[in-house]
RNA sequence: GGAGGGGUACCCGAGUUGGCCAAAGGGGGCAGACUGUAAAUCUGCUGGCACUGCCUUCGAAGGUUCGAAUCCUUCCCCCUCCA
């Protein structure tokens, strides 16, 4: 069985290491308990967290033991690593919502059985604290005058820093001696801009309980251009289908630019690599092929093969010339009496969401962004009634891609 | 606490001798052309509405004025320097 660490390393997963060889001889050599933590920021995680669950999934198959760390404690002060501004603070309750969303959703991925993973929320040993204790026992092993170096802070100082964030630090590596301590935790990942936080934890476990524990960092999920991917102008890719609908899940992946092809099929998908490299090798018009098993994968991980199978038939329906049943399409049902007297198309692109204004559908409908039924419209007042549906639905086309289908329901 | 500089549309940012300002320019986004459901490029659009007009907007609330993003008052917030 190859070391993980290289696996890990061919894939294209790993950044920065604090001492490659040790590491690599530690997964070869015993079973390692290793944490990731993710801040609830959002009641969903998103593709950016997505990589990192792919690590851990991979570590998993090798043996070795995750903790997912969810932080409860450190969602209170939030983290200023990459941001130029602070964050919106976020109530407790909401965190405490927040940390319950993530948790459901990683038991989609992780195998949280028999202690083959654990996952803690470190509000339950950062809530309750003591200041003075905290700055006396911990504080005295952290020096400004280097913080005020690390690069997680740098633009920070130019932009206004305030102290709360200046603690998270801290509470980051409060947390990797906290855990230890409690699960002999070994090994801290995640993202590369989480470089920082984790070898200060590495120093600060080192300096407490005179132990070598290491860190590990990933890239972060980028485009060939540097741009953070799953983004987009609606928001972040999420992997809850109710944020993000397998459907458009599905397209977001099928419509990457070609250049990041190969990267995501290796960091996202358990493809071998001889075959991601082949497929992110195609050319032209071939590379369509690979954009689609790279999507098919993907959404197969996280919403399951049925949902994949459903989008990729979707997509393949409204693009090729197949017609069939697509579910998968993003729908929006009506009452039947609403079309009695035919509702007018402004009215039925706002009540789909296409658009957000009439302005909005005057603008698409001029510049013939908009298709009713394959068929462009070319009047802001077109009235629609029961006529225009075809068996009970109708489709709505927002510029070349954007799909959305409206049935009727009888009252 | 003192001194100074700011807060403009999704973001950056012009505009402060009051009207020609729904507010330059750029970015982003959306649409069109070209394509491969790609990229690059080019074109148009980008506050709302009953759209040759009206309404709301330039940190907040008041005021001056025929008329204010622009002037005055109070308040809130941010930055820099001093303590």
């Amino acid at each position: 069985m190859p070391n993980v660490y290289d696996i890990l390393k061919e894939r294209g997963y790993i950044e920065q290491a604090t001492h490659e060889e040790e590491i690599r001889e530690l997964l070869e050599q015993e079973k390692v308990t290793f944490y990731i933590g993710f801040d609830p920021t959002a009641n969903s995680l998103h593709v950016g967290h997505f990589v990192q669950i792919m690590v851990m999934m991979h570590m998993q198959k090798a043996g070795h033991r995750p903790i997912a760390l969810f932080g409860g404690g450190t969602g209170m002060i939030g983290d200023p690593s990459g941001r130029t501004d602070l964050r919106k603070m976020l109530t407790k309750e909401q965190i405490e919502n927040n940390v319950h969303s993530f948790k459901k959703q990683f038991s989609n991925f992780i195998n949280f059985d028999q202690d083959k993973a654990i996952m803690v929320n470190n509000a339950d040993w950062l809530a309750n604290l003591n200041y003075i204790e905290f700055i006396r026992d911990i504080g005295k092993f952290f020096s400004v005058n280097r913080m005020l170096t690390a690069e997680c802070f740098k633009n920070r100082l130019e932009k206004g820093l305030s102290f709360l964030e200046f603690n998270y630090m801290l509470m980051q590596s409060y947390d990797y001696l906290e855990l230890y301590k409690r699960y002999h935790c070994k090994l801290q990942m995640g993202g590369n801009d989480q470089w920082s936080n984790i070898i200060s934890g590495v120093d600060l476990v080192r300096r407490v309980e005179k132990a070598n524990v290491y860190g590990l960092t990933f890239k972060l999920l980028t485009t060939s251009e540097g741009k953070k991917m799953g983004k987009t102008e609606s928001g972040a890719i999420w992997l809850d289908s109710e944020k993000t609908s397998p459907y458009d899940f599905y397209q977001y992946w099928r419509n990457i630019e070609d250049p990041d092809v190969e990267n995501c099929l290796a960091l996202l998908t358990f493809l071998p690599m001889e075959e991601v490299k082949r497929l992110g090798a195609l050319q032209d018009q071939q590379i369509n092929q690979a954009k689609e098993i790279l999507a098919y994968e993907v959404t197969t991980l996280v919403h399951g093969q049925k949902e994949a199978e459903k989008a990729q038939k979707a997509a393949q329906a409204l693009f090729g010339d197949i017609t069939e049943d697509s579910t998968a399409i993003p729908t929006t049902i009506l009452e039947k009496a609403k079309f009695a007297t035919g509702i007018d198309i402004l009215t039925l692109l706002t009540e789909t969401g296409l658009i957000s204004s009439n302005g909005e559908g005057r603008r698409l409908i001029q510049q013939g962004g908009i298709y009713l039924n394959d068929e462009k419209v070319e009047d802001f007042f077109l009235m629609i009634t029961l006529d225009s549906f075809v068996d009970d639905k109708l489709m709505l086309r927002k510029g070349k891609k954007v799909y959305h289908q409206v049935k009727i329901k009888e009252n």
